[in-house]
DNA sequence: AAAGGCATGTAAGGTGTTACATGATTGT
DNA sequence: ACAATCATGTAACACCTTACATGCCTTT
């Protein structure tokens, strides 16, 4: 079902080495420090996923102090791994991925400028709104069921609550990116 | 640093246990079918899980269908069992957690539900509500950062808020459950 | 009697975590 | 000279995913 190449940390890396050339520790370093958190600042994770990206030719490591017994590796992206990443920030938002995903698809929102051009933008944050939109009329009914415990429903709430907030917050951010390029009068 | 001694799957599975005793099928289901959505569905991660939790004699399976090559088991939990749930249900919230771990918070609020006491979950709430204005006061500093992008400053306002909101639903969730133990006038 | 859902389980493979080992550079 | 930080990497281990295998039960 899901045809992804790589795994989440590895489209992060991409993302983050296309915004700019990192060596792995400031790619750690970069989880970290900011919020972006849990995509694993671990040296466990992120040495070998360089490896392998190299290895598959989606980046280019180049290496300084080389006569050193440590190399320290700046890598930067390869057209290949530029294309992989288009792939993968490039799809419209599901349902399903508002049900298992959403952290997901905001790494990849975040990660998209300057890859995709303003009406691929566009259109993620609208799928996005709309698949929203969907998943919270699916699982509103829950709040009704009768075997549903006052935490559960409070728990659902409280989902529910910050999945309309995306909503808005979504379509604003469409606000924000398409302003500046006001509609012609007819 | 994490003394958990268990995964966030067995300690799902152990609270819908408590809720009521159920076969190892019926605890998929139920991920699979209610929003409490990707603590997986896999029979690959529950049944193992299961097994090593009835090994440790956290639950114990009561087997149906006996003289059956296939038996049909349902777990109900242990005292032991009770008390790891307890252990896990129990801390207070920190700016780490809510960092790195809120659906994990939002589980345990979930499960809580006749394991705590009312002054054990008033204090997961508050502490949860103070946790995010610790953690959201942390990081609302990025949004200045020069080196921000506009997507990156978007995706950031998008997780403040949805703190925000969090914050605000424990602390509605904390009237909710206090309501009905009015304080007694002096 | 066949199909489809209920129900339990295993095997292979990949990934992430933790802990450790090592080397280089900078500040005191 | 020493400590702290920068920087890269590996090994052991546990876990989850996917795919598969198997058997029971109900409906048509």
């Amino acid at each position: 079902m899901s045809n992804r190449l790589l795994t989440t940390l590895a489209y992060a890396l991409l993302g983050l080495i296309h915004q700019a050339p990192l060596s792995g520790y400031a790619l750690m370093r970069t989880f970290q420090t900011t919020p972006m958190g849990p995509y694993s600042g671990s040296p466990g994770a992120v040495y070998p996923a360089l490896g392998k990206l190299d290895r598959a030719g989606l980046i280019r490591g180049k290496v300084e102090r080389q006569a050193s017994l440590r190399p320290r590796r700046v890598y930067h992206l390869t057209t290949k791994g530029r294309d992989a990443l288009r792939q993968w920030l490039l799809p419209a938002v599901t349902a399903d991925d508002i049900a298992c995903r959403v952290p997901e698809l905001m790494l990849r929102f975040a990660l998209m400028e300057g890859l995709l051009n303003r009406s691929e933008v566009s259109r993620f944050l609208k799928t996005m709104a709309q698949a929203i939109d969907e998943y919270v009329a699916s699982i509103e009914p829950f709040l009704q069921a009768p075997d549903m415990t006052q935490h559960g429903r409070l728990a659902l709430q409280s989902g529910i609550e910050e999945l309309r907030g995306r909503a808005v917050w979504a379509r604003r951010a469409l606000r924000e990116i398409t302003a500046g390029r006001p509609k012609r009068k007819p």
